[in-house]
Order: structure tokens, then C-alpha cells, then sequence
DNA sequence: CCCAACTAGATGTATATACAACTTAATGAT
DNA sequence: ATCATTAAGTTGTATATACATCTAGTTGGG
């Protein structure tokens, strides 16, 4: 009560501290899930979207799922170093296309009990609802990005 | 067509990739309108929180948060810096309060058409739908934890 | 043909985040 | 009272993330 109207208002209906908080939730339990497994879920998650939508440029691929490609640049160092991701030449002599080994393929496949204990957990957690529209809100973000390009 | 089901049904189903996209999208938004302000959204988040549920302590705080204490320790560093957060002796020589300063509050109310204008838009880029979703499922997780002691 | 503007990726720097280990203080069992 | 255990914060280390800048390659105007 001690703060002013604008201030409670900014707490009680900020929609960044929901969301932020709400990734940090999902974003423990899947690391903790993966922790045996030595990596994290930013890489599977970007391992996944390479497995499905590769080969694509790292342009493309940070598209895809709102990153910045400098951060997707250190990041791929990783998957490359694990063997799981190869790159190929691209159309250009900049630029090259991301495609998913077969080792990368038969590491998601062994980790798909421990992917879905985890979205078993979190569909709880977060509920149905919120679960629906979060897919529905990103499917949309994917469609306007180009139509059948979907990421991950 | 390429990949096993297994892997399909991990990039189409994933709660944690969506997750992270709208976090990552959200976080881009209020960080670009904070911008001239020198500050994040990650502070902002936990000014916000201290002005309206402090004095606390960090124990209590990242609880609230669903952050970790030495993420926290770290973030307060910046805060107390700033002079927008003060620590005021705790109940134990071991803890201590934390207490958003006038310095901090008068901050918090100077950015609130900033703060603002990036609700319109999220509500819009996200829609109404998710939002309430995040609303409520964040709201229960808050109630959980202490009946009453509302964070952000 | 040549150079300016642009594009793709990588690198410099800073913040946010978490786990593990550490320090200091409190508590409890005997 | 003493010491093992627990609790609160901080610090070490690593990853994830983004903006600004840099390098290299491409392209278009003249």
C-alpha cells in the first residue's frame, strides 16, 4: 500500500515478469532432466529444430526461433564439437547450411523418455491452457515468419 | 520426413522451445524500450518486486521469483549500486532486509509509460488468450507458495 | 572494372542465469 | 558446553543471451 498506484500496477499486471519467470520454471526442470545426459535444453532445443528443419543457414535457423545469431554462432560451436550437427557448403561463400548427424539424430531419440517425463511435469505444472496458448501463440509467430517453415 | 516420429513429435510438441522463444521475444521488447534508461527488464522485475512485497529477504525474494539466491545476489549488487535498493538488518546476523529506496520507487513511476507501452504491445503480439493464461498460472504458483505474499 | 553498400558469420563485451562450493551464523543432540 | 547439521549469503565457474563491431564475400551503380 506504502507505493504509489503506478508501481503496484506495474507489478501486478507486468506480462514480462510471467513470462520470464515462467522460463525459468521450465527451463530448471528441463535441465534437471538432461543434467545425466551433460547438456542443457537451449542445445537440444536447437539440435531438435536443425534434425527437423536442416539443412538451413544459421540466418534461417535464428529466425526460426527468435535468437540472435551471434548467440546462435557460439552455440553451434558446442553441437559441432558433440559431432551432432555438420555443416555443409552453402549457396554462397559466406554463408554455409546446418544439418543434424546421425549421431545428433540417435542422441535425440534416446533422450525422448527423459523429453516427455519432462513435458508430462510440466503440462501439470503450467497447465493445459496455458500450454495450448503458448503453442497456439508461437505457431502463429512461425506461420508469418513463412508460411510451412515450421522450427522446431 | 526424414527423422524418426520421435524427434518429429519433439519439435512439434515441446512446451520448453515455446517457452523460451516467448521469453526470449518478451525479454527483447521491454529490454529495447528500457534501453535509454540503462537498465534491463531483469532488474526491473526485481526492483518491482522488492517496492511492492519488501522489505524481504533475498531468500524470500527469489522464492518469489523462482530465481536462484546467488542469481539474485549478483542482480542486487547493480540495485544497491544504483541506490534504488537499500538492505536493512534482518531478524539474523546472518540475513538481512531488502527495501526499495524513494530513489528506486520514483525510478519505477518514471518508467511506467514505457512500461506501458511495451504491455500494449506484447498483449498484442502474444494476445489476450496467452497472457491471461500466464496471468493465472503464475498467480497459482504465487499462491502455492504463501497465501498472501504476492511477488512482482 | 571499381568502389560503395549490403549480407553472413564470427568476435568483443556485458548481463542473466544456475550449480557447486565456501563462509559465517544458528540450532540441536548429547 | 561442544560439535555436527542446517541455513543464509557470497563467490567460482560455466552457459545462454544480446548489442556492437569486425571480417569476408557479394552486388549494383557508374
Amino acid at each position: 500500500m506504502s507505493v504509489p498506484a503506478k508501481v503496484r500496477q506495474m507489478a501486478r499486471e507486468c506480462v514480462a515478469v510471467r513470462t520470464r519467470l515462467l522460463n525459468r520454471l521450465v527451463t530448471g526442470v528441463c535441465d534437471a532432466g538432461l543434467r545425466p545426459y551433460g547438456v542443457r535444453v537451449a542445445q537440444v532445443n536447437i539440435l531438435c529444430a536443425i534434425a527437423n528443419s536442416g539443412p538451413l543457414t544459421p540466418t534461417d535457423l535464428a529466425a526460426v526461433l527468435v535468437l540472435e545469431k551471434s548467440t546462435l554462432s557460439r552455440d553451434m560451436a558446442k553441437l559441432l564439437e558433440k559431432g551432432w550437427v555438420e555443416t555443409q557448403p552453402g549457396d554462397d561463400a559466406r554463408s554455409h547450411r546446418l544439418a543434424a548427424t546421425p549421431a545428433g539424430v540417435a542422441f535425440l531419440e534416446g533422450i525422448h523418455p527423459v523429453w516427455s517425463e519432462a513435458q508430462k511435469q510440466l503440462v501439470k505444472r503450467l497447465g493445459p491452457v496455458l500450454v495450448a496458448a503458448m503453442t497456439e501463440t508461437v505457431d502463429e509467430i512461425w506461420a508469418e515468419q513463412s508460411p510451412g517453415e515450421q522450427g522446431a
